[in-house]
RNA sequence: CGGGGAGUAGCGCAGGCCGGUAGCGCAUCUGGUUUGGGACCAGGGGGUCGCAGGUUCGAAUCCUGUCUCCCCGACCA
């Protein structure tokens, strides 16, 4: 099945299919939750070492605030309960006992909290509460903490990685003395994570803000990172939130300035998730298996033996393979070499394709002959002769371009699905037949938007940055509008 | 909560209308031959047919009830 033909039924389906087939994930016994399995959360452990790297490398610390929010906390700031009081996880109860009626527990209605707990579906107000108690002094300012946490989100339907009830993810919440410097780490978050996304996964992604709408519960301005699936679905890679001085009020968080006045705190917020690996599978993945960024890829290289009858052969093989091995871990590349006899070089090769790793390696009888191995790339799956010599160094060079060449190959097609259109016909045709983004004039009202969205499902995904202010009229309304917005289809 | 669909071996399914020894593919185990794109041959193991009632000499199959899961919509990182 095509990818790129295929109805949006099947294109889910795929999705579900390859990431069960490929080991990253399972549904669990637990409604809407899900099992990361071992090479998944290879995946996560790559992406956290990275991004962790860069928390640190601009001042960011690491911290851990408890799972269990109470609900008045929950219900201090408006805009944020509104936001989402309707998928929260409650606990009521700390005890079960014995059901005195038969078989099995029950809980036990002594042990009912005084105030219920909700468990987290973001930290902003079990941080914010513990912030006030941090903070007095602008020598207090600024907090730089990220904090690596699983919460939950009562949704109404899942999906592996894109949607789950519970799910990882990391969220930086920083403190700062004044609106400009709370804009600009906002900004510098926002930067981070288009980077890692670009420069890591190899997925191209477009910065925006976010409107009204759309903006997180209890945010002045939500910044986010948009990119573009292979059916042309936008899915939200990560945001990064300007709260303002919402929290700071809502929770009473006031520092004396230089002048000795109290001033109320500034603050922002940013999180990427588990979600981030959906977003790479639904990129790059082809109808072979997943398509693995050899930076992320838990494993760069597999060194298949293709032996036969020959025991000397086999031996020869096993040396130059081992070799080889050797040679590449010492320039830190992560290879196996899979001398498993009981599995058949074709089906090693499905296998590796399936789990995505970049490069294969093939060493036989033939090749030995030759002085040479045959080297494949899981990207175009293009088979190759290389020489023995100086074989570690070729294959380093490629994994570079690999890793080239997977942005490239997901630039040009979430560019050539970014569509300008001027009227609400070709807004629909294109929406309709084509997918991607589709750049429209929108008159700036939440109607219009809400209206958009009631006719066609797509949403205003951003309002892309440095946007470019160009005279226009409404793509739905006709009304005058400054600049153009990104529409899409989005999961 | 509305509209569809499905529960049969570890996984994927057939059988059901028309009741009569519970099957197929994959996986698994044993033996052998193999190894350049998911090997082949032979043999073996594995089941309260979701659950509870009912009809019947006899129920996976018919009837009644019930539970669970999946898909579509509302919600959404």
């Amino acid at each position: 099945m095509s990818i790129l033909t295929s109805k949006e039924t099947d294109y889910a389906q795929w999705y579900n299919d390859l990431v069960l087939k490929a080991g990253l994930a399972e549904n669990s016994a637990v409604r809407g939750c899900m099992v990361i399995k071992p090479y998944g959360f290879a995946l996560w452990e790559n992406m956290r070492d990275e991004l962790d790297k860069r928390f640190k490398a601009t001042g960011h610390q690491n911290a851990y605030f408890p799972i269990f929010i109470p609900k008045s906390f929950l219900s201090k700031e408006a805009a944020h309960v509104e936001g989402f009081a309707k998928e929260c996880a409650v606990v009521t109860h700390y005890r079960l006992k014995n059901d005195p009626n038969g078989k099995g527990v029950i809980v036990d209605p002594e042990a009912k909290l005084e105030e219920e707990l909700i468990v987290r579906p973001t930290s902003e107000t079990i941080i914010w509460s513990t912030y006030k108690n941090w903070i007095q002094s602008y020598r207090d300012l600024p907090i730089l903490v990220n904090q690596w946490a699983n919460v939950v989100r009562w949704e109404m339907r899942t999906r592996l990685f894109l949607r789950t009830t519970e799910f990882l993810w990391q969220e930086g919440h920083t403190a700062h003395a004044t609106k400009e410097e709370a804009i600009a780490e906002t900004e510098q978050m926002l930067n981070i994570y288009a980077s890692f996304c670009e420069e890591y996964m190899a997925l191209p992604v477009i910065k925006g803000v976010k409107t009204a709408n759309e903006r997180f519960a209890g945010a002045e301005e939500t910044y986010c990172i948009e990119a573009m699936m292979q059916d042309g679905k936008a899915l939200q890679a990560g945001t990064s939130h300007f709260l303002g001085q919402n929290f700071a009020k809502a929770f009473d968080v006031k520092f004396a300035d230089k002048d000795n006045k109290m001033e109320y705190v500034w603050a922002t917020s940013w999180g990427v998730s588990t979600r981030l690996i959906g977003g790479l599978v639904m990129a790059h993945s082809d109808d072979a298996g997943l398509i693995l960024p050899p930076k992320i890829a838990p494993l760069h290289v597999v060194i298949v033996p293709i032996y036969n009858k020959d025991a000397a052969v086999k031996e020869r093989i096993d040396a130059k393979a081992r070799e080889l091995m050797k040679a590449l871990q010492a320039k830190g590349i992560r290879v196996k070499y899979d001398h498993d006899d009981t599995a058949r070089p074709g089906w090693k090769f499905a296998e590796y394709e399936l789990k995505g790793v970049p490069v294969r390696v093939a060493l036989g009888a033939r090749d030995l002959e030759n002085n040479v191995a045959e080297v494949a790339r899981r990207d175009t799956k293009e088979k190759t002769s290389y020489s023995l010599e100086g074989l570690d160094d070729a294959i380093i060079a490629l994994l570079d371009e690999i890793q080239q060449n997977m942005y490239n190959k997901a630039l040009s097609y979430r560019n050539e699905h970014l569509t300008e259109v001027n009227s609400w016909e070709e807004f629909e045709h294109t929406l309709k037949n084509k997918g991607g983004f589709i750049s429209a004039h929108w008159d700036g009202t939440p109607e219009t938007e809400a209206k958009i969205k009631e006719l066609t499902k797509a949403t205003i995904r951003c309002i892309p940055l440095h946007n470019k202010q160009e005279e226009g009229k409404c793509v739905l309304t006709g009304n005058p509008s400054t600049q153009r917005v990104l529409f899409a289809m989005a999961y």
